[in-house]
DNA sequence: CATGAATGAGGCTTCATTCAT
DNA sequence: TATGAATGAAGCCTCATTCAT
């Protein structure tokens, strides 16, 4: 099942800072908007909040820096807005997934897989996160958009635990918050170090098969663990 | 079992930048040294890489701008010190796991357990990790004493597995390399983005009562995948 | 004898930046214009003219910034349109000074009084001054309309003081010129400085008993001197 | 009684921005931290606050332009230590006055006469008070060196006036400080809006015959004031 | 070993003004 | 007439680093 990149932009890390600018037509607010919001979304990823340059971001986006002041505010408030237009992209994304006339297991299989894929498409959110949490969360405290963005994809969880548990499937008393943590978790940390996990443990986890060991041993550890 | 905290220093993320530099006595190069290390510590993981600042570093550690060039080289090679230091001690924390006696359930227990609790007290080594990650892991390649600093504990997985299937406990065939992943995985989510799932889901996740809860959950999940 | 503000807005120093911006009614070129200049006013008043902000003028116009473009030519030209109209609102005002029928001393008194008053109620008027000598008097310099404008002032001084000294009532050889600026200074350097006197006297020198003192003090200086 | 200039600097409005970098002995704090203090004069009074530029300040100064932080912190507080040294520097030349052996007429002259060239040969003190009071004194609230900096002349006025009083020479019940405030304005106003008082009367005010015909007026008022 | 002054490059932000509609 | 997007220059300030003592 092929997953599509939907997210507000391609941006991955690593990427040296060499840059393609996308001039937008001039006189075209959406586009110029959209523009900065996607270079700022890369360079964020790619440099950190600190590290980040507004400059880059203008040549990025290939408008006049004073643009992003004149959109956005400053700094903080486009980095505000990458970050709430990343969680709108994850919460669109999970919000697609469909377990129609799945079994238990197999729903289960679908949110691991789709939650891996997701961060291995789209490892810039992660970047972004740590970024935030690196500021104390400061930006998305003053964001009322963010709050309980999470909420859909912890309902659509407990819907299978508990049919899961019907079916006889499923251990019973399973917190649902719990267990989306662990499955982000087990694909989070794989993605978050990748670059350090690769040298330490001198493998290079990029490799097709490395992902696709991965994934397979994650949707192993979710439904070994959740088995009656 | 309480675990105290060892790590070069008992930084935390949050604080803000105040600071009370410990004088180090002068011409004591071994003390300066040590309080420069520990005050990078502090200034990384409290800013990330970027977002640290020398002349803080210097504050804290109340010596001299100079002294740090003269002992470490430029904020980079200070940085990877700082990592070297980080990874030093969590190899010597892993070292000391005593298993001796256990069954192989309670064996992988005590692994989850003191893997999540020393990230729970060495928050400052997740942000060290944040940072090398954003860096590429630029200083890290360049350091032959990181690399296989966590070979042991994947060993001593290894043999506990291994025990494990022979005793009928576990399940066979399980990569160590891939339990360890998820093992760090499930308690670092929750450390690493402490901030701003507390933010999402509205809740302290700093309250003891939600740390023991997470640190069953994730005994639980290893233990729930790993029984035969 | 109470003396209404006239000037070209009520403004006077110490405001911070919140504006409301009245509206004009669109496409009333008169009343755009006005407003823009009764905006500038303020605002160069309030923060000088390297201080001031074309958007801040713009905004409390409540006009698009274009506008002063389109009326004024440039900021410049708009900082003289604002001179002159300060200029033509304290000769306006000289001009209504009415001495029919008072005697020598209490015409005079009565110019000194009016003279303080207009100060006192135009405080925008001396910081405008402060701001048009800092510029070396270049916008003032290529106006034709501002020069000679306080001949009329000087004027009624020579007649008052020749119809004094035939009285008996004055001493003689006073140079009009000089008197004017006497009153003026007398009252000009109260006003002009009356923050940091404010703050090195440790005076409320904006209290209404300490203004009344000042004016009548002002008034004994110029008859005392005058008195034959 | 010829007065030196020894103000900070020799400053003086009107000059255009060129300048003659006196580059301070390299590792020479003192002579630094004058440099800087003596070429924001120059500037601050030169251009205002919101006019005078950092750079400018530096270049002036010939030193880097990092130092006006390291020694003043920003600024604000660059303008403040100018403002600072600019009271002092007056209280220090009120403090020499020396009316020993002078008639009370002849003692209130020489005040006059010392406020009249004070005002004239400091006229960057003139500009930057103008400055402070645009933004509120602000600055000087902040101080506490600078508060009642000006006691020592109200106390030698009152002296003064008592003595003629008492010889018979002096109206009685002068307030010190009005009369203070007068004998300043009556300079103050002339020097003050010099250049657009020089156009508005077509007069050249700078020139010798002016100043002289000016000080000997100022002299008269107050003395034709005080006399019983 | 230790210090604080000094540096030049570059950071974020704001300015007055003009363009396209 | 009126609008808001767009611009390039420049403003204040801070950075990591080195020099002179």
């Amino acid at each position: 099942m092929p997953i599509e990149d939907r997210s507000p932009s391609g941006a991955s890390l690593g990427h040296p800072r060499k840059v393609q600018p996308v001039k937008p037509r001039p006189r075209d607010p959406e586009r110029t908007r959209a523009a900065i919001l996607d270079a700022a979304t890369q360079e964020f990823s790619a440099h950190g909040l600190e590290g980040a340059r507004v400059d880059a971001i203008a040549e990025r986006a290939g408008v006049n820096k004073r643009m992003l002041y004149h959109y956005f505010g400053d700094k903080d408030a486009l980095f505000l807005a990458v970050l709430e237009a990343a969680y709108a992209d994850i919460r669109r994304r999970e919000g697609e997934i469909d377990i129609e006339g799945l079994s238990p297991p197999e729903a289960i299989a679908e949110v691991v897989r789709i939650t891996f894929r997701y961060f291995q498409q789209n490892q810039h959110f992660i970047s972004l996160l740590g970024s935030e949490n690196l500021a104390l969360a400061r930006h998305v405290k003053r964001s009322r958009r963010v709050k309980q963005i999470n909420q859909p994809i912890i309902d659509l969880l407990g819907k299978i635990l508990v049919r899961g548990a019907r079916t006889g499937d499923f251990r019973r008393n399973v917190d649902p918050l719990q267990l989306y943590l662990s499955i982000s978790g087990i694909s989070y940390l794989y993605f978050c170090n990748i670059h350090t996990l690769s040298v330490v443990f001198d493998r290079n986890l990029k490799a097709p098969a490395a992902l696709a060991e991965r994934e397979a041993h994650a949707i192993d550890v979710i439904l070994g663990y959740l088995r009656a």
